[in-house]
DNA sequence: TTTTATATGTTATATTATAACATAACATAA
DNA sequence: TTATGTTATGTTATAATATAACATATAAAA
């Protein structure tokens, strides 16, 4: 099982991930002969801005301010394509919105952990779980192409929270 | 593993469907000492018309046409909002559509299997899958509340029309 | 440097969903 | 039975998300 998830829910180096994403993604246009434009740049920047997925109007207004601009949706909604074309960037269909990939190379289960209490969401990629989707989908003779799954709670870091504020009622 | 995908992608009597849908709803209703009106009736009955998820403004229109009135969206959004709260309903996130559950009792996945190809969506309640994301979510320390797993490819039928008119492309 | 392909700008509009407030229907108690 | 509260629906307006269609600009290749 490979995750981001630790990462997500814990203070870090946040700038790393930025990096790492925008290398990721100017490797992967350079190999696929593709180009990282300005603004296909700095809307994949915005949504690795935060660990939190962005709607398309969160980043038409982020990047309208960013630049002076103003911007029009489907500038958005193309940059958000094209990066989603590659695997850069995920949609959460459940939230109507849109989050950087964190291995963008690995095998995919596009399972999300969505936290109901900050809204951060970390990326699983896991085998078994793929098989299972698999098996099941053979036993319905169903021909699986692709999936969504999106999973809602609370993070690491809430959940602790979330105690904590109950055990402070109890004893107050 | 429960599932309609048998009953969904081949050819039935689909009235037994309807009727087994509202007969459960009546009961759950009674048992929760709330109304199904006839608003809410309509609804579901036209949501299990068929087993292609319908959106809200489709089930507008059919319901305007049934009626001879004109009904706004909020009616429509309600009653969805009633049946969904009781669980005789579920929205599918990533088709912004909506469908009768055939099982509302039982435990739920919140797993469905939608034909890219003729839209029907089957519903699948898989014990051994939620112990997967359950195990998943713990190994992150995610506090699991809720799921939505949609998975996309060919139904049995499609599937076999596809072969099937590969076959012929590759003798023609 | 023309040509071609790719990317972006611009305007308008489609689609999905909800807020806010008015009215109606139903249920219960005085 | 009427008064009262609760629940459901009607109505109007608008928010939020997404795309179509066409014009212009930028980059790449011939």
């Amino acid at each position: 099982m490979l995750t981001n998830s630790r990462l997500v829910h814990q203070p870090h180096d946040h700038g790393r991930c930025i990096n790492a994403a925008l290398s990721r993604a100017n490797n992967l246009c350079t190999e696929k002969g593709v180009r990282l434009t300005p603004t296909r740049e700095s809307v994949l920047r915005l949504l690795w801005q935060s660990h939190q997925p962005l709607g398309a109007y969160q980043v038409q207004d982020q990047l309208s301010k960013l630049t002076g601009k103003s911007i029009a949706p489907p500038t958005i909604y193309r940059a958000i394509e094209f990066l989603s074309d590659l695997g850069l960037v995920h949609r959460l269909a459940s939230l109507n919105a849109y989050i950087g990939c964190p291995f963008p190379n690995s095998e995919h289960s596009n399972l999300f952990m969505i936290c109901n209490s900050c809204g951060s969401a970390a990326e699983v990629a896991h085998t078994a779980l793929n098989d299972v989707l698999q098996n099941a989908s053979e036993k319905a003779q169903f021909k699986l192409e692709s999936q969504s799954i999106e999973l809602f709670g609370l993070c690491p870091q809430c959940s602790q929270d979330t105690t904590q504020a109950t055990e402070h009622k109890a004893h107050g």
